[in-house]
DNA sequence: GTTACGGATGATTTCGATTACATCAGCGCG
DNA sequence: CGCGCTGATGTAATCGAAATCATCCGTAAC
């Protein structure tokens, strides 16, 4: 592999210069830049990436962790965030942490070595020592929260309002006069949730049917939305109504409604939340909260990148725009 | 942030002396490491990535490209990938190349700037730069190909046995008594495609049904299963049974044969290809091929990981095991 | 015609770790 | 008692590029 010094050496100039034809070509003459490119070209030079990130303090690289990249939702929020980054320069590290906090911490390490210039991350914790940094930092450290959102971590964010989501996805399924209304949650440690639940209670209250809510907790895999929503249909007030917190649960609870011998929407209405890309080609197509996954991932992008550049003063948390999107999985509840 | 020198100093050693106690323990005395370590730890010393890069020439980081990481037939692999880099002290520089050919071309930068160690890539193009690496380095080229099995690339693989699995396939549905088969392709520049479409044609052969096969290229895309589907299922001559050679393509096959007013697999058998977590919970539950993809994962790190320690001489392309797991989406033609 | 200035380039230090080589103390052995 | 060896540690070169400071030359201004 040759280095600057060969490209130097065989164009007749310092290395100064050769370092200069790629970081500031204005200030050198055409002519010299010229046979530099040519001795670039002649020896098939690429700029060693080690030595030049130590010089500078920069890798160009955004460590992005996320707690199962497997999931349809969090992947497409990642190829969006390699987009971005991708279209800035940078290139994406991925972490999977698998809802791990020790791999958590492992991946914060990676950033205290600088193997990155910033962190973003896709669950709910933050690492004890990054918490630390961003105590010491404030809204400069360059983390950033996607999908979540947690105030008191201190970091910026980009994320949907799902409190008011929530609330969306009550209001239709009361508006078609359904009345008990099972709730299929994700794990509550997660603000995300916390926050789904408290729009779908201020909902039923506000519709005065907060008793005949039916709230059980999952963790957004088919497999829990499977065994949840069997639970639930075989309470002897069986719900007329599911919503489930993530897309892949309503796949789940589907599939319990069939085995229940039951049809959807006829006998049990059901609502997901995402809008993965398998949600309108679910039988019956399924009504969700449409999650702008590719925007979040170019938002979280911009937020880092503009605390990296200094651009960033104050502390950024973003809401972005979510949708209902009404399918067929949802209709009047039975005559009963 | 302190250096390696700051450490020293605090502990009243050579800087020597604390890079032996990270890299080579045992050669430094008991006591002096614990010094050492204290003032890590007094300091919050974390070594600099970049310098360590630099001075050793290695990144412990994989670069891993994909066509698009958005499919869960990917993600899944990229998980296997990231667990077992992790596991072997790796990380995972994460490249979407949106099957764009530029794009390959510049995660291949990253390799020759030394910014990873290895290339993992999951499509099926290797980029012209590279190519000629191989040429220069034969089976130590730190290059190896996962799911898609092109010999003639002279890289390390690993994989199905694409062709037998089709072939599978296409035994199941003849010998549920199908005739006319119809079958949606990847695009035919994938060996991947390739072998299976052989597999395809040498079982049509076999039972005499070469006539009745009524081939169709998809791009293993839902939306092009549904088109593709619609196509077929409009033909004077309807096929009984559609083979995909992906599950989403088999999801919007699913859909046109429910736009077509039929019934699956009463009126139309269907096939999907990979076997993804949703195409056990699909309305009915999808006959298809299951590919190892945690395996593939695993495997293709092992090797990279022979080629990088110096322990591959031989090019090694590896086989895994594939399984037609046989659901409900596939029964005997309707008796017309 | 000297001075001053600015544009182009070169010489050299620097980034922070690793590592080959040097040093030194202690010990066993003849 | 001195030689040589071994084990522990220090000294200093090195990795490859970036960036600071120095230098040189030509030109415009007075």
């Amino acid at each position: 592999m040759p280095t600057i010094q060969d490209v130097a050496r065989d164009a007749g100039v310092s290395t100064a210069t050769v370092s200069r034809v790629f970081s500031a070509p204005d200030l050198v003459l055409e002519g010299t830049r010229q046979k530099v490119m040519e001795a670039v070209a002649r020896l098939g030079y690429e700029p060693n990436f080690a030595a030049k990130s130590l010089r500078t303090l920069r890798t160009e690289k955004i460590l992005v962790t996320v707690p199962d990249i497997s999931n349809p939702f969090f992947s497409r929020v990642i190829r969006g965030v390699e987009e971005a980054a991708h279209a800035a320069g940078y290139s994406v590290l991925l972490g999977d942490t698998r809802h791990q906090e020790e791999r958590e911490e492992q991946y914060a390490t990676m950033l205290r070595r600088k193997e990155a210039d910033g962190l973003i991350f896709l669950g709910h914790r933050l690492p004890d020592t990054l918490a630390d940094m961003v105590a010491a930092m404030g809204p400069r450290t360059p983390i950033v929260n996607g999908c979540e959102f947690a105030p008191d971590l201190g970091v910026a964010s980009a994320h949907i309002d799902n409190t008011a989501a929530a609330q969306e996805v009550m209001d239709h399924l009361y508006g078609l006069g359904h009345v008990r209304v099972g709730v299929i949650t994700g794990p509550l440690a997660s603000p995300l949730s916390a926050d789904r639940l408290a729009g779908v209670r201020a909902a039923a209250e506000r519709h005065g049917q907060a008793d005949a809510l039916q709230v059980i907790t999952g963790d957004f895999t088919i497999e829990s939305g499977l065994l949840q929503a069997t639970e639930l249909l075989a309470r002897p007030l069986r719900p007329t109504a599911i919503f489930c917190f993530s897309d892949e649960m309503a796949m789940g609870a589907l599939e319990a409604i069939r085995r229940a011998g039951l049809v959807c929407p006829r006998d049990v209405s059901l609502v997901g939340f995402d809008d993965i890309r398998f949600a309108e080609y679910l039988a019956p197509q399924l009504t969700t909260v449409s999650q702008p996954m590719d925007a979040i991932g170019h938002e979280v992008v911009r937020l880092l990148l503009d605390i990296l550049k200094g651009r960033a003063t104050t502390l950024q948390q973003v809401t972005l725009p979510h949708r209902l999107v009404v399918r067929a999985s949802t209709a009047a509840p039975p005559a009963a």
